[in-house]
DNA sequence: CTGTTAGCGCGTTCAT
DNA sequence: ATGAACGCGCTAACAG
């Protein structure tokens, strides 16, 4: 293992100080742009790499971002992380991810270790159980950018980005209803998460706004796993006066339950309608095509990085923006078209 | 911005030195355990956290792998991805992720970063166009371990995880002619990279053993897409001599294929027979089920992370395990069954 | 078992 | 425009 190159040797081979050594290799104004050159060029020529971590020890700074997500291999998240790792990766930033496999205490851990780490702003969507942000107070006390996203806590001094869950819901249930159908099952996750809530809470006012009894029994809160997706598909069938509709929180417990359906005789979109969420690749390749949410994971993921970056730099404080709103679209494709063209 | 504490203020106000409470807190065999636990419930009290930094600066470790990819939104990479993330962040490291796009440009940046950042190990999966892995030589020259994983280059310092990609295609291959198939396409990745040659090897060699020529025509070098998949299809069907059997070396790429096929008026398997590759869910959502390779990710994921962690802990040298190979399996299911049982 | 000492490599005052 | 000197917080020798 050979000896490491530091400014120290650049500067003893030109005489230099290491001051301005590590000047010159910051660009830093004052330093005649002529020696800059002549130090870079050394720099190159004896193979120096910065050492961060005496940087980072000295500017009480890491450039790097911490992540927190419930799982990192959905479709959905893994966009979201692809578009982060885009921003940060140009901006200069290194990404730290980990998963709290849906578990408050494992977030709980990953979060002690994050701040151990000092990240320089942390990127959260919040796992199934999380009760409380406790866990996120010393983010907070210390002045460390918190932001969430997608799965989002409520909280005065942290922005959230989100799309706009509860007219999502109302979309999709309303175009349900237009299309015919009169009594319509909802396929949900964990209530206490927003963007499960807020759906409903749109399902519950596009019936509403129709005049449509709201059912209790018609919401089913699940995991959004495939094996949700097969006992839904069980209880709707079992309705003594079956649904005829069913918009479903996820795409792929959406396409399952599908499966489920036709392989009991049923056909869709004629006896029952079928609405997703995400705009997963699954989507376009059941059949038939499944009418569904487009959220923008991509997109969620670089605009987080993004604000967050800015709050860092000051030009953003946190009260400015409270919460960023993405646009989601309802992609119509056949599994709900009941009404030929 | 409050102070933060350290283990000087810890030995302060317990009347030890500093080098005592820094042996406490990291568990040290030397230290008596009452004075151990004292030491711990005064750091917690004291809102300690230790600084990761000089820790590192001090001891020339980061605690930190690096993870180059060429892109992590895929089902077969996010299911690698968190497999690593779980065993890393067990045995209390982190993970730095960034992906090349398919760009060797990028990869030898991120390579760069990765280097400046001083991870302790590196895991890559190369990007279509790479062509040599001079950008990795700074890693192998200052001893710090690379493993490759999937995508892997031929390195004797190198370790590398894959599947036996060749034993896969052969399988896939012998499966469709024992279904009865007389004419195979096969549709593939660029042939620079191991995974999509192996795989062809495996196709020739299950052809060869059945005395079934080999045709160049039948094989499409492609980059995988969906658009792929629908050209695929279109280049099949204007075969004069139809092919009766499709083996896609990636599921999603395959379904799309089956759709247009079906949206042609062919029947699968009856008039073509299909084999995907990796397992991914939308093999069990499209009609029919598509038979596939089912891929390990999680697993490779695991595997890799925990390797290069026993390289880091000197148990294992670099030469000793040149090779890791993960079994696969071929998962039958509609898309192929001409033979009815 | 515990303390003393000496850097790890860098950025930043304060000088000149 | 450049240099001298200090300290960020920690751990590893070496002593006892």
């Amino acid at each position: 293992m050979e000896k490491e190159v530091t400014i120290y040797d650049i500067a003893k081979r030109l005489n230099y100080s290491p001051a301005t050594v590590s000047r010159a290799l910051n660009d830093h104004p004052a330093i005649r742009s002529d020696t800059k050159d002549v130090i870079t060029s050394m720099a190159r020529q004896m193979g120096y790499r910065s050492n961060t971590f005496a940087s980072n020890l000295r500017r009480q700074r890491t450039n790097t971002i911490g992540v927190i997500v419930p799982r990192l291999n959905s479709n959905f998240m893994s966009c979201a992380l692809a578009g982060m790792e885009k921003v940060a990766n140009e901006a200069g930033y290194n990404l730290i991810i980990s998963q709290s496999l849906e578990s408050a205490r494992k977030e709980k851990a990953n979060a002690k270790t994050m701040f151990d780490s000092r990240v320089d702003g942390l990127l959260v969507s919040v796992s199934y159980d999380t009760e409380d942000i406790e866990h996120f107070d010393d983010f907070i006390n210390k002045g460390v950018p918190l932001l969430f996203f997608d799965r989002v806590i409520e909280h005065n001094q942290c922005p959230s980005i989100v799309i706009d869950n509860v007219k999502a819901g109302y979309e999709a249930t309303t175009h349900l209803l237009e299309q015919g159908c009169t009594r319509l099952m909802h396929v949900t996750g964990n209530l206490k998460r927003n963007v499960y809530a807020d759906r409903l809470k749109g399902y519950r006012m596009a019936l509403q706004d129709r005049d449509i009894h709201y059912e209790k029994q018609l919401v089913l809160e699940t995991d959004l796993s495939q094996e949700a997706g097969v006992e839904a598909a069980r209880q709707l069938m079992a309705f003594p006066h079956r649904p005829d509709g069913l918009f479903v929180t996820n795409d792929l417990c959406a396409v399952t339950c599908m499966g489920q359906l036709k392989k009991a005789g049923l056909s869709i979109p004629a006896d029952v309608a079928v609405v997703g969420f995400n705009n997963d690749p699954v989507s376009q390749v059941v059949e038939p095509n499944l009418t569904t949410i487009h959220y923008p994971g991509r997109e969620m993921g670089e605009i987080a990085v993004k604000s967050l970056i800015n709050h860092l730099n000051g030009l953003m404080d946190m009260q400015t923006t409270n919460t960023i709103i993405l646009r989601s679209e309802l992609i119509i494709r056949a599994s709900s078209l009941k009404k030929a063209h």
